[in-house]
DNA sequence: TTCGTCAGTTTGTCATGACAAAGTATTGAC
DNA sequence: GTCAATACTTTGTCATGACAAACTGACGAA
């Protein structure tokens, strides 16, 4: 029944943890499995050295071994069992790090993105994007509207509104980066968020920026989205032409 | 800047743990906070008592103190910035505890969900099936075709493909209850899954089934979902009336 | 006023030690 | 041979103690 039950490895040689360093001996211990899991020097399936063996070795404590073991089980790729060991899962099922946009996505894709911006002003905000970011209603907000292309076609016509004090935003910068990315830089990681994606024939305007017919389908998605304090940081309202596009999404429960 | 800075309240009376519970200390504090805050006895905004104040009233050790704040951290209740205390976000961000499939969502949504079983039966898996059951190929599973009803309207047509040594489908089970309701209920209990999510214009055959034009935008998704083992135990491949139904996903990094 | 310094508060990291609970493997009685 | 009891392994829980790092606010010097 147990799968290959190979000699547990040697995760992690001693030398390699630095007591000196800032990074916390927990994270360095953690990194170094996370590196040797995603390598495949520990196969699919394989135990990983028992906590306590592993901490002696390392000459860390047990807690410390402990954090780090756990920081991999929460991020899914260790699973544990009492009495028996902890064992390293399947990749499909590891949860991604951070909240990605579509313009990070594109540039990881290699499909060379190009943004043209369409739109960029302050003006006060319709009610239901004030409620979105929990404003005021009439509160005014940077609002943006953005053609973005992928491989020289277009893709996508995105409209954002963003807290005016949040961040200053210049036309050559949306040009350039993902707004994710502008927003990171200045400070503002988003954390959290809600989609609420669905689909709608395209319209006369859509159809023509978008090179598409009138009529075929469209995927809409609008999106808010949260720093780690619960701050809302953007509203968008999107649509993507379904023929050259798709929404890939990993959940994960618990 | 910083929000209403009440007194900190005192979350948890000494009493209310209970050292001869099989249910661990950690566990106890953390359910007793949680509860505090969602029912707003705690407010949004407002600070907890700090770590050592509140391990020494309650009698316990900081570290199980500490975990039990941990614990509704990662669950996104709870802010800790050094220095300064520990926080309550606001409800919005919260990770959804469970995956949920359709069926609840209607369920809870008080929509009235009825399902009308198309076909059940063991076949060969095709190899895109195969590949992410991550089956050798031609591997049997059990094969169900669906179509859900909300409020006695279609909504949408359904096709799942099932390990056929994971669990014994009946019809009238189908009917009555969600499969992840009936996953669950057989011990496998759905933890992460990636779905592919993106739209067509409906054929003849989709048209006459779901009530719609022919052409119309149906959103379509592709499904793959793990236990916390990452054994796959579903595949799914799914159209939705646009008309009728979109997707709301939340989203949380880290 | 403005800036840096310093003390105080609070969370973050790490070590050591102990016992409990769950699962596996072995042993022994029948 | 089968089954139950036992020993062993491994993770889970909890306590105590210590120091580090980040933030706040008050104070004082320029």
């Amino acid at each position: 029944m147990t799968p290959e039950l190979s000699p547990p490895r040697s995760p992690v040689r001693p030398g390699e943890l630095d007591r000196t360093s800032p990074v916390p001996l927990y994270f360095q211990v953690a990194t170094r499995l996370q590196e040797l899991i995603e390598n495949g020097e520990i196969g699919v399936g394989a135990r990983i050295e028992n906590e306590v063996d592993l901490a002696e070795r390392l000459g860390v404590s047990r807690p410390t071994t402990r954090r780090a073991i756990q920081y991999l089980v929460e991020r899914g790729m260790l699973v544990r069992k009492r009495g028996v060991g902890t064992q390293v899962v399947h990749p499909k099922v590891r949860r991604p790090v951070e909240l990605t946009s579509l313009y990070d996505d594109l540039v990881a894709a290699d499909r060379k993105p190009r943004t043209e911006v369409l739109a960029l002003r302050v003006v006060p905000a319709p009610d239901t994007v004030a409620d979105a970011l929990e404003l005021p209603r009439g509160t005014e907000v940077t609002w943006i509207e953005r053609l973005r292309y992928a491989g020289g076609e277009p893709l996508a016509l995105m409209h954002n509104a963003i807290p005016v004090d949040l961040i200053r935003l210049a036309v050559h910068d949306l040009a350039d980066h993902g707004l994710y990315e502008l927003l990171r830089r200045a400070g503002h990681v988003p954390r959290n968020a809600t989609q609420v994606i669905g689909a709608r024939p395209a319209n006369a305007g859509e159809a023509r920026v978008l090179q598409e017919k009138r009529g075929s389908s469209l995927l809409t998605m609008t999106r808010t989205a949260w720093d780690a304090g619960g701050r809302p940081l953007e509203y968008g309202s999107h649509v993507y032409r379904a023929s050259r596009y798709s929404f890939e999404i990993s959940v994960s429960a618990g």
